[in-house]
DNA sequence: TGCTGAAATTGGTCTGACAACTTCAAGGCT
DNA sequence: AGCCTTGAAGTTGTCAGACCAATTTCAGCA
């Protein structure tokens, strides 16, 4: 792993990228294809890189050597689902408490741009999912701290998945809607405890619209 | 990984267990070799399952195909140091305030018990780290979300491992003893905020600390 | 210019073999 | 009897070669 991690290290890869095939990475490392296989199927564990059948292999996420690995197993179903809230609870609060301390003014137009793209498609359709995603996905971004983004990102995902099937109510957490403001006038104030405030008021209703769901 | 996965649902492994030699899983399951070591590599990389050559594979956690897993790169070094810290918080945090809502009697016994030690170790030695790990340990069980239990005893071994090398100083951190109690009197008080106020009192001294440790 | 189909490329799997290591029991020694 | 050595069996780690399936590439054709 090490001796593929330093080849790919040094080959300038960008994520996005496409990995040498196999075959040229076992004669380049002198070990048999099984070998690199395994090792290729370790980093598709982890999600740093993703193979297609026929066409390659391509890099995800960018790699070192030094990159730490903490693999999350989490049980899925209600209680796992229940779980997964509390957890993403507290990160997104301490997200949101980071953006406000740091939020600089670009991160912040960027936040307000998609504070304003939500509030118009909410008052137009009922509902703006993809926009609230955007929204805080900003957020995130401006807490400068690109692990917020990499878990919340994945569970947000995952929630998706688990009960994404059954399909939205269309008010769904509507009442959060004007919270939202009042989060980015707290990131905006750059006061920490409101941010922190504002986004447990906007979890608390996304969470209790959630249970009422899964019921 | 399915069918694997349900293989070893099916004949109730606990974690500890040693696997099926993986020539038994072939032909149990009619693939070859490769694909077995494939998947068994596959959990490897999610912590799964840990492989010592010559003596077999060991289950190291309970899996069911339903589990999900979320791999989570972080750089390692200084900034990712760091910002592991701004996680750890969040979910701190976030653990204590559900301890606070959730820990009954037996909870509360635990977590004093463990306070004692710590103050006792404290006094005597002027240092407690393990003690101090024990009494985290028993709120994040309070808590009644493994997850977090899971995420953060992961992250304070990276954090081990990561600066653990540098000789830690003797009174690391022991102007945060104090808060302790205080934390602890706020989660047998049933009070999240106050929990939630400690914890951020506690983290604020740690991680200042570490910070002076690592300029 | 746009489409089609064959060939090349690439990941996925199977098989067989050997090396390195662990485990454990049989046998020898004190 | 108890302890140590030794060797065989079992297990993972790696290599090599072959073939299959999906995809891509590109020359030839309409």
């Amino acid at each position: 792993m090490r001796a593929i991690a330093e080849y790919i290290g040094h080959s300038d890869l960008k994520p996005g990228d496409c990995l040498p095939p196999e075959r040229e990475l076992m004669a380049e490392l002198s070990v048999g294809r099984s070998t690199i296989r395994e090792v290729i199927r370790h980093w598709q564990a982890l999600g740093v890189v993703e193979s297609r059948r026929g066409s390659g292999t391509y890099l995800l996420r960018r790699i070192s050597p030094e990159t730490m690995h903490l693999p999350l197993a989490v049980d899925s179903g209600r209680d796992g689902l229940l779980q997964m809230l509390e957890v993403r609870r507290g990160l997104e609060v301490e997200a949101s408490a980071l953006a406000a301390l740091r939020a600089g003014a670009a991160d912040l137009e960027r936040i307000e741009s998609k504070l304003l793209i939500m509030e118009a498609v909410h008052r137009e359709k009922g509902c703006a999912g993809p926009e609230d995603l955007a929204f805080h996905l900003a957020i995130y971004d401006a807490c400068g701290n690109p692990i917020f983004n990499q878990l919340l990102s994945q569970m947000r995902e995952s929630v998706q998945i688990l009960f994404g099937m059954s399909r939205v109510r269309v008010d769904f957490a509507a009442r959060s809607f004007p919270f939202h403001r009042e989060l980015f006038e707290a990131v905006a104030a750059k006061d920490p405890d409101a941010a922190r405030a504002k986004t447990l008021s906007i979890l608390a209703i996304v969470e209790e619209d959630i249970k009422d769901m899964i019921r």
